[in-house]
DNA sequence: GTTCCGTGTGTAACCGGTTACACACAAAGT
DNA sequence: ACTTTGTGTGTAACCGGTTACACACGGAAC
């Protein structure tokens, strides 16, 4: 490994020096500072980040810590994060959580004795001790507080979005479905939909679910139908539960969106290519990474007093499985 | 922040011992065990990683370089990798490099610059200079070389297996997308059914496709279908490019798989949810991205000297946009 | 009784950077 | 001529761990 030692002595100088060629602060003569870059180019030297990030005591990592990217909703936050992040410079330290407490925990200790500036979290358990005794700026992603700035998207509007759409499309006998009840952001679009649904004149009903995963869609689209056979709209828990509804509702011989109105929840990318096409409430996921990522880096820096949340708005994408009027 | 001095200080010992008390090694009396246990919970003390990575000369980070996450295959590669780096110790420095060159060769200095212990890389330049001058244990994932081990899958036996189970299901028009082709599974799996297909008294078509995105796939489901508006069976360059197809079929009217039988690639978990369910040829991602993590584990542990690569199994899903017979 | 060895502990060097501080020198100000 | 100031550079301390080495002690072997 080629330290700041050879490079300095390379160019005969002190290893001061090449410190300040690299970091481009203090007085450095122009010659000097060619015969510099000269040992450098030849060396092909970089800085060993390690070394730096003691002294300064934080590294240019970021933690990112999420529930689980095989959830397709999660790599995009997670795209936005990142690309952000690089443009300034950062890396990330990469955590699924599994929405384990356990989990959780070892990453942010993982986080903390790696240094990290930041870190960026879509957990259920910002009331958690640990984040308050963590020493670290904390950005929530697709998750609310009071005590953290957060960029999440208005998921009660979201449900009201859907909840309405559907009323105005004539449903009549609605099926919400409740999302896995540890997860905030599932309840908070079930509230907003019932909420709505509670002060119009329609009947419905509320299937509870335990989890978004692919293995368990099917299933909840099973017994959605065995049990509410009668059905003429679905406010699915996420667009993954709201494909599985829309091919078992074809499968069962169900027109769609004739006999069945759905609309999921995300706008993840393989909704536009269901069929037929889901209608949905679409969260710009990439985006909020995005902003979760650049609020961190401002907090990081300081740049600014306020340390405010930031609230995307959500969008009712109409697409085939609600009727058009 | 909490360091071995102040727990050396609370205990009544020198920071030597308290450190062969962390790394258990080393003789320590049972006594000054116990106090030093008793600082270290009383302030839930955790050892810097940075610093032990600095004498040390390596992280307990693993880097990870992955074409886009937000492509359904590569989560679950990279959950099997990161379950498995986990249970040894291990954590991981994420990046995507979007097939760009640039972007791989910075994230591969990141990884060099923070000491990680190895890296895996799902690259299509291995070749590249920078490879060879890497001093990092590697492992390649769902690509080959000559030159580093690898996991993968068999491309070729892939495009074989689709190809053959479409003959032998009777079509007669196939038609073969083209993956990009700078992906070298994509080409891999493409030459396999070329292969079968020639050796076969069959028609076929070659249909050349630039990328894998969700954006695009719709498109060269058009393309498709208004170029080769006779075919009767479709190897898709992957899964959802299958999954475009079979809809825009749909939508033209066609019944699947009576006049047009399709078969994805990869079985990422949507295609169980599609409708008709696609038939495809399965990686398995997990199962891939944990083997390589092993692989690369054992290298760098040094307990085997023979580093070899390991191609996994693929395998036909029949689901229901083939023919039963 | 002397030597030897296993056990237990502390001191200090080391990893590769950054930076406070000291110092040297030349040009400008008085 | 003498101080002041701006510029350029090196020395060494420091970050928080790990470990080589030195040393002390007690019991076993001779």
């Amino acid at each position: 490994m080629v330290t700041i030692k050879d490079v300095a002595q390379e160019a005969g100088v002190s290893v001061a020096t090449v410190s300040r060629v690299l970091n481009d602060n203090g007085y450095v003569g122009a010659e000097t500072r060619e015969k510099v870059m000269k040992a450098i180019t030849k060396f092909n030297y970089s800085p060993n980040e390690v070394a730096r990030s003691l002294y300064k005591r934080e590294s240019r990592l970021i933690g990112l810590l999420l529930p689980d990217i095989t959830n397709p909703f999660f790599p995009q936050l997670a795209r936005g994060v990142e690309d952000e992040v690089n443009q300034a410079g950062y890396r990330l330290l990469l955590g699924n959580s599994d929405e384990s407490i356990q989990k959780e925990l070892d990453y942010i200790q993982t986080f903390a004795q790696n240094n990290v500036v930041g870190m960026i979290s879509a957990t259920n358990h910002v009331d958690h001790e640990l984040y308050e005794a963590l020493a670290l700026p904390l950005v929530l992603l697709d998750r609310t507080s009071e005590d953290y700035p957060a960029v999440y998207a208005d998921g009660r509007e979201g449900g009201l979005l859907a909840a309405k759409a559907l009323v105005e499309k004539g449903a009549k006998r609605i099926t919400v479905m409740k999302g896995p009840s540890h997860i905030k952001p599932a309840q908070d679009r079930f509230r907003g939909a019932i909420e709505y649904l509670s002060q119009e004149e329609v009947d419905f009903s509320v299937m509870s679910t335990t989890s978004y995963s692919f293995e368990d869609a099917k299933g909840w689209a099973e017994e959605l139908f065995s049990k509410y056979s009668d059905t003429d709209a679905v406010i699915a828990s996420n667009d993954i539960v709201g494909i599985a509804i829309l091919h078992e509702a074809l499968r069962l011989g169900k027109r769609i969106p004739e006999d069945v109105q759905i609309i999921g929840y995300d706008d993840i990318p393989q909704s536009s290519l269901s069929y037929p096409t889901l209608s949905t409430i679409r969260q710009p996921a990439y985006e909020m990474g995005k902003q979760a990522a650049k609020l961190l880096i401002t907090i990081i820096r300081k740049e600014q007093e306020i340390e405010r949340s930031i609230q995307l708005p959500v969008e009712l994408i109409e697409r085939n499985t609600t009727r058009k009027e």
